[in-house]
RNA sequence: GCCGGUGUAGCUCAGCUGGUAGAGCAGUUGAUUUGUAAUCAUCAGGUCGGGGGUUCAAGUCCCUUCACCGGCUCCA
């Protein structure tokens, strides 16, 4: 039997461990192989090789690799599962996977412990995986056939692992055993060969988690971890963890008064203050600029509207749950007049449209609205600034021709790079949701105008040369999309724009244009939202930049600090001089001494500080300072103004 | 909505097995007049998330409710 190792070839009569196969060719790769490749199927390094007249070629899977570290966080999941197996007999297993995208934690395991488990079990737990990582228990395993794993998980009691195995396995499968501890399951692998491997790992949280992923089924405890080759590596995961936590959006906001929500006034709903409002207005501003220019019409409409509405639009039907009640004032309005708030911008731009006839000269119309919306979203879904029940989507509706969409999604795509990387993010990635599912069930319109929409939106992307990743059965109901992730300053991805075609609508509603053959024709409508939600892109933001914003959109651009009570005056008149040029500017009058007025600045992350003494009221200058750089020495206002005013206009990132 | 956890001053937190609330920062006032990340002192600030119960006595124990945190489900 030849295997191949690398470059290397060498001859093998008799069948061969995958270890003693990577033995014979090289000892040192051995160190750091945890698993194997043979023809490119993962293996366990224990796997017997049968002799065979093909050629086999084996690759190392080592801890340093990603493949590596997948095979030591699944393997450690299982020490988890013996370590709860040991701990709490008659313990339930559910699935226990490898997370290798998530960034806050490396794996988990399902369980339903005899006893409802607290998070003062996870020390205790993870001191026995230490325990039973020292005793370097074998992690075997075995092919048995489908019959004899349901009769050993029967034994066990363990009936969810039979619905499993009766739905995954046709005739035979692996199971795994750590000898010498009580776990057993049915697994693929492959595992590392013994526990003794497992040296650094963490139990991080525990939560509730429904069985297969299903909110009717019942729920079990998930414990998450996470596990890395080596201690420094689990460490200094451990610090960025902290660190990340250090830019929580709800802490800065708190910390740099950006923002609150208030109990008394109710869960999910944002209060903008000051320094989150001066931020806002300038996206806002920035936006709108933009939205001229690209030939959108400002819209504003009203905020509730009759219930009807939403139930010609289809929103009563689909969304039900979360829709805020109907109100209605019978002696006022009568019997049958409710109103509702809005879910969704669309019926209102939808109503402007139909205001008029419309001919096929003025399309596309392309209508935008930072428009307040309300969605009654489940308690426990709410997030500060990411998931909210009132929120502002910077909204628009674009209606047009068939042969108009390829390109009103282009140049949705186009505003969406343009907008992103004026705030700095350079990382994106593009999804396009199709339908999918059993034939293709509960989705409006024909195949031939899924088909269509689909090749509309791939042909505008391809046109860019801007890579995706088709997904089936994310569409939503009325339409396919693009999705817009961007990646944050420390490798988080978040969804914000969205460019979403719509059959629904216009056929619900009865859209119409006049087309050149002087017959009624139906509009093609485009939803799209590039922030998403202004609040929650403001979250984003906080955490991009930590909460220390670019000169253009910082709350305080500048502090004026004098040395001494002396300096007020000039102070003062500083502080004056640049809040007529139209910046935001305060002055510290506080009888502190100026080491303190510097660090009270750098902690609200001010771009500028403009220290004052008695040098610089004698030379009528000011010495600046950058948040950054520190000190950067004396101009003149006139100098200094001519850079934030350059800073401001080309909404530069950093203040070089 | 579901599972687990938490809720004490504006913020961060202490308060052991029940004996009737404490610190630092922020704020106030005063002193100080200071040259690039914390000057000193002073005063003020809390029905311990709300309601109910057990007890001679509850921040502490029990029940209930609200909110938040970590997840799950959901996210037009």
């Amino acid at each position: 039997m030849q295997i191949k190792f690398g470059e290397q070839q060498k001859e093998f009569s008799e069948p061969v461990s995958v270890l003693d196969a990577i033995k014979a060719f090289d000892r040192d790769v051995l160190k750091k192989t945890i698993a194997a490749k043979v023809n490119g199927e993962e293996v366990d390094l224990s796997k017997k090789i049968e002799p065979t007249d093909e050629v086999l070629s084996i690759e190392p899977i080592q801890t340093d690799t990603r493949d590596g570290l997948e095979v030591l966080r699944h393997s450690t999941a299982h020490l988890l599962a013996a370590a709860v197996l040991e701990l709490f007999p008659g313990t339930q297993l559910g699935v226990g996977p490898a997370l290798m995208e998530d960034p806050r934690y490396g794996f988990y395991y399902d369980v339903i412990a005899p006893r409802q488990l607290t998070e003062a079990d996870l020390p205790v737990i993870e001191k026995k995986m230490r325990e039973m990582a020292k005793k370097n228990l074998v992690y075997r395993r075995d092919e048995i056939a489908k019959a004899a794993i349901l009769d050993i998980f029967k034994d066990r009691n363990e009936p969810l692992k039979c619905e499993l195995i009766a739905e995954k396995v046709s005739d035979s499968a692996s199971v795994y055993y750590i000898d010498g501890s009580p776990f057993i399951d049915f697994c693929l692998g492959p595992h590392v060969g013994h526990t003794g491997k497992l040296k650094a790992f963490k139990l991080l949280a525990l939560s509730g988690a429904y069985w297969k992923g299903d909110a009717d089924n019942p729920q079990m405890q998930r414990i998450y971890g996470t596990a890395f080759a080596t201690q420094e590596e689990l460490d200094a995961w451990l610090k960025q963890r902290e660190e990340a936590e250090k830019r929580d959006h709800r802490r800065l906001g708190k910390e740099l008064d950006l923002f609150s929500i208030q109990d008394d006034y109710g869960q999910g709903f944002i209060f903008w203050h000051p320094k989150g409002g001066a931020i806002r207005t300038d996206m806002e501003n920035y936006l709108r600029e933009e939205l001229q220019k690209r030939g959108y019409g400002m819209v504003f409409t009203p905020h509730i509207a009759k219930r009807q509405l939403w139930q010609t639009s289809g929103h009563e039907e689909n969304y039900a749950d979360s829709l805020f009640e109907p109100m209605g004032m019978p002696e006022k309005f009568g019997e049958d007049t409710e109103f509702r708030l809005k879910p969704m911008n669309c019926p209102f731009h939808i109503g402007i449209y139909k205001s008029h006839p419309r001919s096929y000269r003025e399309l596309p119309l392309r209508y935008a609205e930072l428009g307040t919306v309300y969605r009654a979203e489940l308690s426990g879904t709410l997030h500060g600034l990411m998931r909210v029940r009132g929120f502002t989507q910077d909204d628009a509706h674009i209606f047009c021709r068939p042969d108009q969409v390829e390109d009103e999604v282009g140049l949705c795509v186009d505003f969406a790079y343009d907008v992103f990387k004026t705030f700095g993010f350079e990382k994106f990635k593009v999804e396009l949701s199709v339908r999918g599912g059993a034939d293709n069930k509960g989705y409006l319109g024909s195949d031939e105008a899924w088909e269509s929409a689909e090749q509309a939106l791939v042909r505008a992307l391809n046109r860019r040369s801007i890579p995706y990743e088709r997904i089936e059965g994310e569409a939503a109901f009325y339409g396919p999309k693009i999705d817009i992730k961007v990646e944050d300053s420390i490798g988080r991805l978040w969804q914000l724009s969205t460019v979403q075609f719509d059959f629904n609508l216009p056929e619900r509603f009865q859209l119409e244009f006049i087309g050149d053959d002087n017959q009624k024709h139906r509009p093609v409508m485009v939803h799209r939202a590039l922030f998403g939600s202004v609040e929650r892109f403001f979250g984003v933001l906080i955490e991009h930049f930590a909460g220390a914003f670019p000169f253009w959109l910082a709350p305080v651009q500048m502090m004026v600090l004098p040395i001494t009570d002396r300096i007020n005056e000039y102070a003062e008149k500083i502080g004056r001089e640049l809040k007529d040029a139209g910046f935001r500017a305060e002055v510290n009058l506080k009888s502190e001494k100026i080491g303190a007025k510097i660090r009270d600045a750098q902690l609200q992350k001010v771009p500028f500080m403009i220290v004052l003494g008695d040098k610089e009221l004698e030379e009528g200058k000011i010495a600046v300072r950058e948040k950054v750089k520190g000190d950067i020495g004396q101009m003149t206002l006139d100098e200094f103004l001519e850079l934030a005013r350059r800073l401001k206009s080309t909404r530069a990132l950093t203040n070089g």
